[in-house]
DNA sequence: CACTATCCTGACAATTTTTGTCAGTATGCT
DNA sequence: AGCATACTGACAAAAATTGTCAGGATAGTG
């Protein structure tokens, strides 16, 4: 098993650089030979780990996030399905192409005789009524939110006036229909919640936030009694 | 290679069988000594799959899926942490644990530093106006779905009125705030859509059913012209 | 262009891991 | 008690992995 473990550790080494890196450095780290670093290479490449090699350069590892093998119940890989097929009805176009990507990995990695317990087990027609059109983006507020960069927003509120305000993106919110965007709001130094069919338009700053004590999302989950129900 | 692979195909040869398969048998069955099967056992428990050993009986795989190491991108991960928070929130008790149990796996499964990556990306939060009570429960539904076992319905349609009927349940589906189930129902022989909050009571007939031609969820779809946008 | 840094491959012996054999113990079922 | 089976340790046999060496190929650079 020895063999097995140090693909996975190579993997995970070459995880999240920005310049590539050479065989030589790999095998250092593992106290292997080059040749092996190779071999290892090649066979992790055949298992479908996105590596680039360049002569004259390295390794590169597209961005990308490798589990070990792992098991689950049938509840907990209904959960994956549905939860995908949800996902894939309810954002945009982008989350929907990788929702549908997600379903084929996993499916394909069933058995054929496990594939059909997962087959038609939800399905999901969003309704066009219920589900407002968004001017924005939806992959964008995600992306913010993942990369914790402030926006502007251009924002209709209750009484349809328009406002403009910047604001740090916490977290994305599903109530219902209807998505909300949960941000501090540097224009009332509170926390604020955005529904995004109000979204007029989203400008990126490129400026990044740092949470603070007073500004976290922590802090908005503690101040509304949440505590483990409802977060994730 | 071939020792890693040949644990994963002995997980593949335990699953779904009722019975205990001996050492014996999967010595046979894969061409090795029984020595071998017991040490490539313990090796799948140390790394956490479910088998259960018993003397005088046999290996016995509590009912899993065994995935194989694989990669996802960002987005795909998104989906399915984010995929899990929904339904989490949005069905019921049994799913919601599952969810959660599905959420840790997975972010154990990640290294430290990307395990950040998802923190707080969504939250959700089901408001009760727009949730409305179940007397019935979800997980009895999923289960029939994967079952392909008949239902009887207590049901109270738009008027209010109370009827009765045995349908051959094909899916569920989330509209919005309200979950709906997709049945072939044999009063009217036709697909319909029923509110999971109307159902007042559902009956388990423990009786199997096929699909026909007729009463397949394709057809539905293909009726429908539901293609490819919005089934899973 | 030549040069460097690197990826990549094949062959084969050295090394390490896996496997089989054997001998024995432990445990659940009838 | 007797049987069927899980399980363990020791050690030699077999197989896989690894290192070494001797190349070839290719991207980037002066």
């Amino acid at each position: 098993m020895k063999r097995a473990d140090r693909l996975f550790q190579i993997v995970n080494f070459l995880q999240g650089r920005r310049m590539a890196v050479t065989a030589e450095r790999i095998a250092d780290e593992f106290d292997i030979s080059m040749r092996t670093v190779y071999r290892d290479i090649r066979d992790l490449i055949t298992t479908g780990v996105p590596i680039n090699g360049e002569a004259g350069v390295g390794y590169m590892l597209d961005k990308s996030y490798y589990l070990p093998p792992m098991t689950f119940d049938v509840e907990e890989l209904e959960v994956l399905m549905l939860g995908a097929a949800m996902v894939s009805s309810w954002t945009d176009k982008d989350m929907s192409v990788s929702a549908r990507t997600l379903i084929k990995k996993v499916r394909n990695a069933l058995s054929e005789r496990d594939r059909e317990t997962f087959e038609g087990i939800a399905l999901f027609a969003p309704p066009s009524r219920a589900r407002l059109p968004w001017a924005i983006n939806f992959s964008d507020l995600r992306k913010a939110v993942r990369k914790k960069e402030k926006l502007i927003l251009d924002y209709a509120d209750e009484q349809g006036r328009a406002t403009e305000r910047t604001i740090r993106p916490l977290s994305l919110v599903f109530m219902g229909p209807v998505w909300m965007m949960l941000g501090w709001c540097e224009l009332r130094s509170d926390f604020r919640n955005f529904r995004l069919d109000r979204m007029q338009k989203v400008t990126h700053t490129g400026e990044l936030f740092e949470d603070t004590p007073e500004t976290a999302l922590q802090t908005y989950l503690d101040s509304m009694g949440i505590c483990d129900g409802l977060k994730l």
